[in-house]
DNA sequence: TTTACTGTTAGGAC
DNA sequence: TGTCCTAACAGTAA
């Protein structure tokens, strides 16, 4: 379930696994309507190494020192894993790179909404993306300029790669549910002061479900994570949790302590 | 059998 | 020109 916690946690392990070693090999699995890098992409890859990853919201890097490098994003369902050799081959593989001592990295993405290609230079790619700063590493003030003024509604500010990239419907629920917020205030309406609360809870939430390698069972039982379903109990106040689509979302949160401003 | 889904983006409305 | 919203993408699982 990939926003940006998963993409780090995937990082880390290309980082641990998957650096260092020569490429032997490519292969493709059943990508029918999915972007992967082209056959002499491919292979300008081929005998080369991994030296460095890099992520930037939900978008993974994994380059050499002067090569190109290989941009992964997870889509709606996709995952990384690094294999040794005799590992069983798991379902829905879409492309694997085949390290020397038949070591391997696979991604896997049952519903193909994930992409793999070759990329120059990240910074430019970043740019001509229009992605905003990294939402772990961003300061209070670029979160309010990034958030803080656009009319729509908050919860659709906080989902937009272009003004703040990583978060996704999963912690922008989150955010919202730990600060009160109604998610269809207009952004705008907001008093600064809750733009930094904000700031700060999306940086926490994020920063608490990297640490634990996103593995959402780690999360404390109070977090809204594990109360996504309307008619459950809030656990911040004596409400009830509602569901209601916004932005085009599907968003849940208790309209007893969260409020319009 | 029907419905919903964590992300991104093209295209249209305002 | 800019901002915002919706629909579509493909496949699975409940």
């Amino acid at each position: 379930m990939p926003e940006l916690p998963e993409a780090e946690a995937a990082r880390q392990r290309i980082e641990d696994g998957a650096l260092h070693r020569t490429i032997t090999d490519i292969r493709l699995g059943e990508v029918r309507h999915m972007d992967m890098p082209s056959k002499p992409d491919r292979d300008r890859l081929i005998g080369t190494q991994f030296t460095r990853t890099h992520r930037h919201g939900k978008y993974i890097f994994v380059g050499s020192v002067d090569g190109p490098w290989l941009h992964i994003h997870l889509g709606m369902a996709g995952s990384v894993r690094v294999m040794t050799a005799g590992q069983a081959e798991a379902k829905y593989i879409r492309f694997t790179i085949v390290f020397e001592g038949n070591h391997r990295l696979h991604f896997r993405d049952p519903r193909k909404f994930g992409h793999v290609e070759l990329v120059e230079d990240v910074e430019a790619f970043i740019t001509a993306k229009g992605l905003g700063p990294d939402a772990l590493t961003i300061g209070d003030n670029a979160f309010a300029r990034a958030v803080g003024g656009t009319r729509g509604a908050v919860k659709s500010a906080l989902l937009s790669q272009k003004k703040l990239a990583g978060i996704g419907n999963l912690w922008a629920d989150e955010t919202l549910y730990r600060t009160g917020i109604d998610p269809e205030t207009r952004a705008c309406d907001l008093p600064t002061g809750k733009v930094t609360d904000m700031h700060r809870a999306s940086r926490d939430i994020l920063q608490a479900v990297v640490d634990t390698g996103a593995d959402y069972s780690k999360l404390p039982g109070d977090w809204l994570i594990h109360h996504r379903a309307a008619g459950d109990d809030c656990t911040r106040c004596d409400g009830t949790i509602t569901k209601k689509t916004v932005g085009g979302r599907t968003s849940y949160f208790c309209p007893d302590h969260q409020s319009a401003f």
